[in-house]
RNA sequence: UGCCCGAUGGUGUAACGGUAGCACAGCAGACUCUGGAUCUGUUUGUCUAGGUUCAAAUCCUAGUCGGGCAACCA
C-alpha cells in the first residue's frame, strides 16, 4: 500500500520547522516505534480553502516525508452544521492538491458506537455524570475565568444512576438540550475546558452519514482524541486555538486508557488582500459579489484551480510560509511569485492582444505569410508552432506612444520595435480620426536580420487569422492588505470594484484549439487558464497573475 | 485585574550559548527576440529592562505589545 502523491516532487531543501523537529526526535526515541500516522480532519460543513491546504501539506507532507501514511477524515460530529454535499468537493480538493489518502477514508460518525462505549466507562469510573442544568444555568456554574466555577448539584449522583440516563438519553426519552453528559474534571481549573465540560449533547437530528441511529452526539473535545486514538494517530496537528484544549484532549486519552496520540499546535495562515473566514467567504457568495465558493477571486481550492493556479505552486507556498507559533500575515505576492515561478517553467507561450490598434504595413510585398514561434523559451522541448503573418496586424494600444514618455522604448513615430518571433516594424505614420485618436499606425517591416537596433519587443497578432475571445481578468478582490482588520468596518467596503473585467481580446489562431485546464502565458501580458465551461471552439480565458512589470508608467 | 501561547528587516522564516542567514517585496545595475525569465549588488531586523555567562536572538526574571480561552460549534 503506497500513501505517496504521484504529482508530489521531492524538494530537496526543507525548512527544520518545530513539527520535523518533534518528529524526528520521536523518531530517534523510539516513541511511537518509528510509526508516523498523520490526519486531516475536515469538517464537512464548507469548501476548503487556501489555509486548509497549509493543513493538508503538513498533514500529508510530514507522513510522506516519514514513510507514514495520512488519513482523511471527515470530522462529523454535529449533524446540524454538516452535509455530503461538502465530502466531495473535500475529497477533490484534496486530491488535486496532490495527495492520496488511500485506503484511509474515515467518518468520525463510525466510531460513535465505540466513543458511546467509552463513555460509559467513564461513567462507571465516576469519571463523568449526567447533567441536567440548562445552558443558561450553567453559565452561573462554570463561574468565569478569575473566578473558580460551582459544582453541579448532579455532579455527585451515582454511576447506576448516571449510566441508566445516560442510556435512556440514546434511546430518546429525553428532548434536545434537556441533558447532557459531562466530564467530571476540575470546576476551579483556571482552563475553563476543565470546568466538567460537555461530552454528550441531545440532538434530535438524523445525521447525514451515520443516519438515523443516533439522538446524542459527542462534542468535539472528546471526540476528537478517540479518534485520534482508533486510528493511531502519532501527530494530530491542529491549529493554535486548540492549544488550550489540550489538557482536555490529553484527559481523554489518559481516561479512556487510550492510544497515546499527541496533539500539536501551529498558527493558521492568513494571507493579505483576502478574507479566509467561513463565515466571510459564505457572505460572498450569498450575497452574489462573487459568482459563487469557485470564483476565482475566491481563496477556495476550487476557486484557485478555475483561476488556473496549479496544484504545485500552492505547495511550494505552503512550504515556503513554514510552520511556526507565531499568527503570520502572509504577504498574497509570495503566493503570486510561487505561481509564476511555476508557470513561467511550465506554461507555453502565445499571443493574444487584449486592446487592440490596427497596424498597416507599407512594404507588404516584402513580407512573410507565415512565422515561427517559440512554444517556451524555458523549455526548448516544448517546440514551435506557426504563426500566420499579414500585411495587417493588430498590437497593444499602450505600446504605441503619438508623444512618447520619457524611458518609452516601445512603438512612437519614426521609431522601430521588434514584433515578437517575426521580424522589425518601423513606424510610419498614423491615422486619427477627427477627435485626434489613434485608428491605426502604418509602418515599414524589416526582417529579423535587418541591421536596426531595438529596445522593446512586443507582441502581435495577425489581422486576418486574430480571433475574438473572451479574457477575464482577475485581480485581487480586496484592495486593502487587512479587509477584516477593523471590526467597526464592514470588509466588504473594501472589495475591490475592478476585481474581475472581462475584454474580447484577439488572440493568435493556436489558441482556439485549447483543452479546456490548459495553461499559457499571453506573452508581455500574464499567465491564463482555459475555463473548464470553455465551449469548443469558443474558448474563455482567465487570467490566473500578471507578469511581472518593472516597466512603471506612472513613476 | 485568571489561564495558555507568541514576539528576529516592510513581509514570511533560519540560526538550538559562539560571525544574525535565506526567500518575497523594494531599490540599483548587467543581460535578454517577453520592460518576462536569469544574474549581480543593495537598503532595512533580534519588543523593553535587568540577570546568568568569557560569550545571549537563544537561558532566567520582570515588564510591554499581540493572539487565544467563559457554544449543548469545530
Amino acid at each position: 500500500m503506497n500513501n505517496s502523491a504521484p504529482a508530489a516532487p521531492e524538494t530537496p531543501a526543507k525548512n527544520m520547522h518545530f513539527i520535523r523537529e518533534i518528529i524526528a526526535e520521536d523518531n530517534r526515541s523510539g516513541k511511537y516505534g518509528g510509526k508516523v500516522v498523520t490526519r486531516f480532519p475536515p469538517e464537512p460543513n464548507g469548501y476548503l480553502h487556501i489555509g486548509h491546504a497549509k493543513a493538508i501539506c503538513l498533514d500529508f507532507g510530514m507522513a510522506l516525508e516519514n514513510n507514514g501514511v495520512c488519513h482523511l477524515r471527515m470530522d462529523d460530529t454535529n449533524p446540524v452544521k454538516e452535509d455530503v454535499e461538502y465530502t466531495d468537493s473535500i475529497k477533490e480538493d484534496v486530491r488535486w492538491l496532490g495527495f492520496d489518502w488511500g485506503p484511509h477514508y474515515y467518518h468520525a460518525s463510525d466510531y460513535f458506537e465505540q466513543m458511546y462505549e467509552l463513555a460509559c466507562g467513564l461513567i462507571r469510573d465516576g469519571k463523568a455524570y449526567v447533567c441536567e442544568l440548562s445552558s443558561e444555568e450553567w453559565k452561573d456554574y462554570r463561574g468565569i475565568p478569575t473566578e473558580p466555577g460551582k459544582e453541579s448539584p448532579f455532579r455527585n449522583r451515582s454511576p447506576e444512576e448516571n449510566l441508566d440516563l445516560f442510556q435512556r438519553m440514546r434511546a430518546g426519552e429525553f428532548p434536545d438540550g434537556a441533558k447532557v453528559l459531562r466530564a467530571k474534571i476540575d470546576m476551579a481549573s483556571p482552563n475553563l475546558h476543565l470546568r466538567d465540560p460537555v461530552i454528550y449533547r441531545i440532538l434530535h437530528t438524523p445525521h447525514p452519514h451515520a443516519g438515523d441511529k443516533w439522538c446524542i452526539y459527542p462534542m468535539y473535545d472528546y471526540a476528537h482524541p478517540i479518534e485520534d486514538a482508533i486510528e493511531q494517530i502519532t501527530h494530530s496537528m491542529c491549529t493554535l486555538e486548540f492549544e488550550v484544549h489540550r489538557p482536555l484532549y490529553d484527559w481523554v486519552i489518559q481516561n479512556c486508557r487510550l492510544f497515546p496520540s499527541q496533539q500539536i499546535e501551529f498558527a493558521r495562515l492568513a494571507l493579505t488582500y483576502t478574507v479566509m473566514s467561513k463565515r466571510k467567504l459564505l457572505e460572498l457568495v450569498q450575497q452574489g459579489l462573487v459568482n459563487g465558493w469557485d470564483d476565482p477571486r475566491m481563496p477556495t481550492l476550487s476557486g484557485l484551480r478555475r483561476r488556473g493556479v496549479p496544484p504545485t505552486a500552492i505547495r511550494e507556498f505552503c512550504e515556503r510560509v513554514g510552520i511556526t507559533k507565531y499568527e503570520s500575515l502572509t504577504d498574497v505576492a509570495l503566493l503570486e511569485h510561487c505561481i509564476r515561478d511555476d508557470l513561467n517553467k511550465t506554461a507555453r507561450r502565445a499571443m493574444a492582444v487584449l486592446d487592440p490598434l490596427r497596424v498597416v504595413i507599407e512594404n507588404a510585398g516584402e513580407i512573410p505569410t507565415a512565422i515561427r514561434g517559440i512554444n517556451n523559451p524555458e523549455d526548448p522541448a516544448a517546440g514551435e508552432r506557426e504563426i500566420p503573418f499579414g500585411a495587417e496586424l493588430f498590437i497593444e494600444r499602450e505600446d504605441f506612444a503619438l508623444v512618447p514618455p520619457p524611458k518609452y522604448f516601445r512603438l512612437s513615430p519614426g521609431k522601430a520595435v521588434r514584433l515578437r518571433n517575426a521580424g522589425f516594424l518601423t513606424c510610419t505614420g498614423v491615422e486619427q480620426d477627427a477627435a485626434g485618436n489613434v485608428t491605426a499606425v502604418r509602418g515599414r517591416f524589416d526582417p529579423m536580420d535587418a541591421p536596426i537596433k531595438v529596445k522593446a519587443t512586443i507582441h502581435w497578432v495577425p489581422a486576418h487569422a486574430a480571433t475574438p475571445v473572451e479574457v477575464r481578468l482577475y485581480d485581487r478582490l480586496f484592495n486593502v492588505p487587512e479587509p477584516d482588520a477593523d471590526k467597526n468596518v464592514d470588509f466588504k467596503t473594501h472589495l475591490n470594484p475592478n476585481s474581475l473585467q472581462v475584454v474580447q481580446a484577439l488572440v493568435e489562431p493556436s489558441l482556439l484549439a485549447v483543452q479546456p485546464g490548459d495553461r499559457f502565458q499571453f506573452e508581455r501580458i500574464g499567465y491564463f487558464y482555459a475555463e473548464p465551461d470553455s465551449r469548443p471552439g469558443a474558448p474563455v480565458f482567465n487570467r490566473t497573475v500578471t507578469l511581472k512589470d518593472s516597466w512603471k508608467s506612472g513613476a
